[in-house]
RNA sequence: GCGCCUGUAGCUCAGUGGAUUAGAGCAUCAGCCUCCGGAGCUGAGGGCCGGAGGUUCGAAUCCUCUCAGGCGCACCA
């Protein structure tokens, strides 16, 4: 509905402005008396074309042929255009959308540009908590947005196997081994201190017996950080898979080192000209590019800043021929996103080319009561504990059903507690109860596949409003690819569940006038196919039984 | 001190320039099971959109200032 009339309108402005204009505003407009869809084009072209608003817009309503699309178009207030379209363009229009099915619903905006996901790389030195969790659920909600909105997609992890922290890791197992095998060693104070340490440690002994022990750390340390880490990222591999994020390729940070791309990376930033030495330090003049400051990449003593290899990473990526990269990463990372860019465009790319997606820090509310969540003192809740106490489906909609970048409050108690009164079952319920219509629909001699012939003017106004509705998911998830906001999602299978609940109780479908039954149950099959078909892109489920 | 994010109903949040009465869920209160699934429905109460200025025909939305919370500001990762 909207693609249609998107086109009509660029038509019309060619006709005034031989060079058209860019995208054309269209908007739903907020009282349904202003019509199904409005624009404010005419407004914004006031500016350029220097005559009032009012006329422009009638003029473009003059290049506008009603034909059996419009029911009426008005100009209104300062020059808004509002459409009506017809009752038989919208019937079929929803005849398009049951023949057509899914592919009716969306829209290619992305057409074959290739866009790679990087979310989640948590640091394998831990299980997944909460905030990974958010950062899941929106990296794979994104991703299978961008992938039905015709883009081309990649999901990356990034393993950070190489760094202190993985380092970290194995000194801790390595001392709790040391107690386990009756020895005194000193636990580090910088050391991750959850329960999956001790049982690192016995994992280890079990495997190696005393072997290692009365050694210095030093010598041993690619054995208990190898075995470490390996361990715990098979846990995150599993934990993701089961909330059902599922990764295309994950980059080892120590692949990179070890192809060279680490020392190819700097060599092509000092050709460029932008590596400097100071102090003992080697730098990267990142100020010249939209960062505050010049950032080290080698320091004084040798080792590489984190900085170094993650500009090798995102130099690989590009590499790969992506066009855009978008990185998932928490709030508290927003202050190397100017450093980052500037990287990618020293590299010789446009700096829009890195698009980073900010997911807020998850608070955790115990009873009201904030709970300090800390990695190293191994106090967390984790991504686990809470999809195995609420179910996966339910802590994906949760996270989705925020702006990402919004803070998060999360009561554990509060939703363990509405795990029966969570909206995701408001929408699951709406497909599941018009899954269930079907049953009965079969049971009467209805078949789901000769609906598209059904009778549009028998609905009445309530049917139209759920029409219309439907009519207008194309739009919203086009909107929600372009803003890769993927919550808009969330928010219309509410919206949609919430018209459905209250016409099934005031309506029969399935009644003894067969028109009707029919006409009917083409429109719960509709609001079947656009549930469906966003749950889908949330990943959530749409059962078919409840 | 500087920067970024946030401030909307009791709570959690949508809406982020255009059109009288600013929306949803939860919570609260009052109702609805002869009938396709009550994880549902109907109704009620509840808001100077943090505050103050400004731009505009028009501001929750844009600009400035200000208050409050969060997060950043390393030769840490």
């Amino acid at each position: 509905m909207e693609k249609a009339l998107r086109e009509i309108l660029q038509d019309a402005v060619k006709r005034m402005i031989e060079t058209g204009v860019g995208p054309i505003e269209i908007e739903v407009p907020k009282d349904e008396g202003f019509g199904d869809l409005s624009t404010p084009v005419a407004m914004g072209l006031a500016k350029m074309l220097k005559k009032a608003p009012r006329k422009i817009a009638e003029e473009i309503v003059s290049h506008i042929d009603r034909g059996d699309t419009f029911e009426r178009i008005d100009i209104a207030g300062p020059g808004f255009i509002n459409f009506t379209f017809t009752r038989s363009f919208i019937c079929r229009e929803l005849g398009e959308l049951l023949t057509e099915s899914e592919t009716f619903l969306t829209e290619n905006v992305g057409n074959g540009k290739k866009v790679q996901i990087e979310f989640v790389s948590a640091n394998p030195t831990g299980p997944l908590h909460l905030g990974h969790g958010r950062g899941a659920a929106v990296g794979a909600a994104l991703a299978n947005l961008l992938q039905e909105t015709g883009y081309r997609i990649e999901k990356e992890f990034y393993i950070n196997d190489a760094g202190k922290q993985v380092k970290m890791l194995g000194l801790s197992v390595f001392a709790k081994y040391q107690a386990l095998c009756g020895r005194e060693y000193p636990f580090p104070e910088d050391g991750y201190r959850g329960y999956y340490i001790d049982d690192l440690a016995a994992e280890f002994k079990a495997t190696f017996g005393n072997r290692f022990v009365d050694t210095a750390f030093n010598e041993v340390a690619a054995d208990f950080i190898d075995f470490s880490y390996t361990k715990m990222l098979d846990l995150i591999k599993k934990d993701l898979e089961d909330f059902g994020a599922i990764f295309d390729t994950w980059q080892s940070e120590r692949e990179l080192y070890a192809a060279g791309e680490v020392e190819q990376t700097l060599d092509d930033l000092r050709t460029k000209g932008y590596i400097f030495e100071h102090d003992g330090a080697t730098w990267f003049r990142t100020s010249d590019l939209g960062d505050d400051k010049d950032r080290v990449l080698i320091k004084k003593d040798g080792d590489y800043t984190y900085f170094t290899p993650d500009i090798a990473y995102h130099r690989k990526k590009l590499e790969k021929g992506f066009d855009e990269l978008i990185d998932i990463w928490g709030a508290d990372h927003h202050g190397y996103i100017p450093r980052m860019q500037a990287a990618v465009q020293a590299l010789g790319h446009p700096r829009e080319s890195l698009r980073v997606v900010l997911v807020q820090i998850v608070s955790l509310l115990k009873g009201g009561q904030p709970v300090q969540m800390s990695k190293r003192a191994g106090e967390f809740i984790t991504l686990r504990e809470v999809m195995d106490e609420i179910g996966p489906d339910t802590t994906k909609f949760l996270f989705l059903t925020r702006r990402s970048d919004s803070h998060l409050d999360v009561d554990i108690e509060v939703a363990k507690a509405q795990s029966s009164e969570n909206p995701v079952f408001y929408v699951q319920y709406a497909h599941a109860r018009i899954n269930s219509i079907f049953d009965k629909a079969r049971e009467s001699g209805f078949d789901r596949h000769t609906l598209a012939s059904f009778d549009g003017t028998l609905f009445n106004d309530e049917e139209m409003r759920i029409v219309k509705k439907l009519l207008y998911y194309p739009m919203m998830l086009r909107g929600a690819a372009l803003a890769r906001e993927p919550h808009r999602i969330t928010f219309y299978l509410q919206e949609l569940a919430g018209l459905f609940h209250p016409y099934y109780h005031r309506h029969r479908v399935i009644t003894e006038d067969i028109e009707l039954t029919k006409a009917r149950l083409a429109l719960c099959e509709a609001i079947m196919v656009a549930l469906k078909h966003g749950s889908k892109i949330l990943g959530v489920s749409s059962p078919e039984k409840m």
